[in-house]
This record gives C-alpha cells, sequence and structure tokens, in this order.
DNA sequence: TAGTGCTGGTCTCTTTTTGAGACTGACACT
DNA sequence: AGTGTCAGTCTCAAAAAGAGACCAGCACTA
C-alpha cells in the first residue's frame, strides 16, 4: 500500500485501504478517520484553525460541551498531533491550545467538507424532511 | 447567514456558522457534520462511493460492524439523503444500498480528508508515538 | 481576614450509545 | 426433515458521553 500514488487510485482502491482485509490496526486510513469522527473534533479544530484559544475560552465557545469532553477530545487531537498545548506560567496558570502545521494541513481537507456542508444543507435539510414524512 | 457566499469568508465566520451562538438546533453547518461524525458513516460511504452494495456484502465488507449499527448508519445515511434503498423482490427479497447524487456530491468533499487521511497518516502515527513516549 | 472569583482541570454518578449475539420467517436446495 | 440465505430485529452487557460537584493556588474585595 504506497500512500504516493494516491493520487492514481480508484475509490475501490481507496475503500480497500480503509477496511484492509478486517484489520483495523493496520489500516491507516480508517485509524486517522476515527480519530476525526468524534463528535466534537471537527468543531473544536474548526474553532482553533481561526486562532488559539485557551481552555476556557473554548468551554464558552462551545456552550453545549461538557469539560470532561473537552478536555478528551484536546488531548486526543494534540496525541494526533493536530493540537499543540502550551501552559503559561501566569497565575493562575493558562493553557493555550493552537493547530500544528500538521492541524492547519489536516483542516485544509476537513475544510472542504465544511464549505459542502454549508452550502448543502438545505438539501440535507429536506432530505430529512422528505424521509421523515414518507415514515409517517 | 447566507451560505451562497461561503467562499468569502473567513474561518472564524465558518467556525461561527457551526457554532451558531450555542444553537445547535439552529446551526446547519455542525448539524450536516454531525451526521457524518459516526464511526461507520465515512467508513460505508467509502464503500458505496465504488459501487452500489447490498447488505449482506456490506457486513462481510466491513467485517468488525454489528449488523445493529450496520442497519442504523445505512439508515441515518438514508434520512440525510446520501443513500438509497431499493428492495428487489427476489426469494428471500435482496436490499440493495447506492449513493445519491447528493451522496456522490457529499462523498467529493468527504474524498479530500480520506485522500489527506492516506497521504499523512504516518505523521499522526509518529505524533501519537512521540506523544505517548513522552507521557511514559 | 474571610469571602468570592478565576484558572484548568479531575472525580463520580447517571444516561445514552454501542457491541455481541441469539432469533425471526419465508423460501430454495439437499 | 434439515440446512442455508436473505435482511434485518431484539435483548442484554459493555463502553462512551453528559451533568455537575469538587480541587488547589492565587488575586481581589469587603
Amino acid at each position: 500500500m504506497d500512500s504516493k500514488i494516491v493520487n492514481l487510485k480508484s475509490k475501490l482502491e481507496i475503500y480497500k485501504s480503509m477496511s484492509n482485509g478486517g484489520n483495523i490496526a493496520d489500516c491507516p486510513v480508517r485509524d486517522v478517520i476515527q480519530g476525526l469522527s468524534g463528535k466534537w473534533s471537527s468543531l473544536l479544530m474548526g474553532a482553533l484553525a481561526e486562532k488559539p484559544y485557551r481552555f476556557g475560552e473554548l468551554r464558552r465557545l462551545v456552550p453545549d460541551i461538557s469539560q470532561r469532553m473537552l478536555t478528551q477530545t484536546l488531548y486526543d487531537l494534540q496525541r494526533d498531533g493536530y493540537v499543540h498545548r502550551e501552559v503559561f506560567p501566569t497565575k493562575p496558570p493558562s493553557v493555550e491550545y493552537s493547530l500544528t502545521d500538521l492541524g492547519h494541513s489536516m483542516f485544509g481537507a476537513l475544510h472542504q467538507l465544511i464549505l459542502w456542508a454549508e452550502l448543502n444543507h438545505d438539501a440535507v435539510r429536506d432530505a430529512r424532511a422528505g424521509f421523515d414524512a414518507a415514515q409517517a
């Protein structure tokens, strides 16, 4: 699986690279995508893509996230190399979260999906309404 | 919130369109993205982008999904208008799932993220390894 | 000097989501 | 009669997420 010639790959091959014969651990694409599949990951990436934020700022910015999930999602994003965490020795100490180069790079791709969502949410909403009406 | 001029928007404004003052129900972008944030959504989209599949084929293709989650994820994707479900009156009846035009359109954007993941999974893996080593 | 607030979390408890796997019914094949 | 296939549903256990109390250390206020 040579990822350098990915542009030549068919969709089939891309899917295969996601499933990889059922072996999750050795499936890099699935592994990476799963890290972004959390409920809050893309939202926090979108926030941090704008500018660095501190913990409390993010909490206020996303009022419906629990502190627990904010901590955990930031931890995961940091672990995957998208987010940098820096502690400043103020009193009380403040912690700033910012995107790394890898994070900015990844957000470039994620951004396409966000743009699509913004352009097409009407269609999705209509589809939902139609589906629900048909079920009733 | 005029989604037609999205290309001119700053990242800040895009984030705002995701958070929208804390009102989830009125936040179209978050609403759409959340529908794709499930553990299996992008994987099944990737499979169906290649060609239509039947229920049992998908189950064999993704061995580590439970029937329960396969049913539910396909239902959700169908409700959002990405997937078309067609029952053929064979015996026993077979059900084919395929992408709609909206689904193909959305996958175009999702595809960017998949390509990025394929090109950069080494960097992510290295980041993880480095982070875990630093924590130890 | 006691009270209040801010910082970035952690801890516990409850609710929701997910996973594992048995079970269905109608039909074909053996 | 027994087995297999189809596309699911149902139940129960495990995992994940949400809600909110609690923490230490310091600054400011009354």
